[in-house]
DNA sequence: CTCCCGATAT
DNA sequence: ATATCAGGAG
């Protein structure tokens, strides 16, 4: 069944104030510390980026000092992230260019920031609304869950479900939407075992009344 | 599409 | 035991 303009409206409007004080769950004091978190949290919890990043910007703050302690070593630092020999690899190419092209700063430019090894568009949206204010719906894991459950946006793609939630929220939102759903994937539209109970968006949800009809 | 991957929740 | 965790590259 297809959802109409007006429930997404709805959607979005509870979703606003349900999660309006919520922001990024990565700790991060300048955008090159947010970008090397970014990276690190594919396929790993925030909390376990969060001891990760504390960690290593106390040896290692700028692209600089990264370089210099080498591929071995960063992969040591990072490898409770898993993933950590590419992750390693490509975070140690980035401190190489920002250093030899962006005079060790993170650029602003949203395709300089995907030509970044390990940058994809999840990992430029985010950067890009967060540390340069641009309006971007980065769609993660959380956010491509609960985007396809509640038919709000639907896609077998991340990039399609950008898509289609650029369509369904007003632009100046986007920056903010991208975390009221992913508050609402973490605390209540979880992936195993989804809190529908206590799902303040349950009479609008498709998935809800396909789940209610089956017992 | 597959591979990368340790920590954690269920 | 196994699904999942703020994905990206080949």
């Amino acid at each position: 069944m297809r959802i109409t303009k007006k429930i997404k409206d709805e959607m979005i409007r509870r979703l606003e104030i349900l999660y309006h004080d919520t922001k990024s769950a990565l700790n991060f004091n300048n955008p090159f510390e947010l970008l090397v978190a970014v990276i690190l949290s594919a396929q790993c919890t925030d909390v376990r980026v969060n001891i990760t990043t504390q960690r290593l910007f106390k040896k290692a703050p700028t692209p600089h000092d990264i370089v210099n302690i080498g591929i071995t070593d960063l992969e040591l630092e990072i490898k409770d992230c898993g993933l950590f020999r590419n992750k390693a690899k490509n975070i140690f190419s980035t401190c190489k260019i920002l250093c030899d092209k962006y005079n060790g700063q993170v650029p602003s430019d949203y395709n300089e920031l995907l030509a970044l090894p390990g940058v994809g568009r999840k990992t430029a949206n985010v950067v890009s609304s967060i540390a340069f204010n641009r309006p971007a719906i980065a769609v993660d894991t959380h956010v491509f869950r609960v985007s396809n459950r509640l038919k709000l946006a639907i896609g077998k793609t991340p990039d399609e479900v950008e898509k289609k939630l650029q369509k369904a929220i007003p632009r100046e939102k986007w920056s903010n939407a991208h975390h009221w759903l992913i508050w609402h994937g973490r605390k209540i539209c979880k992936a195993r075992q989804p809190l529908c109970e206590e799902c303040s968006l349950k009479d609008l949800c498709p998935s809800f009344m396909e789940r209610q009809s089956q017992d």
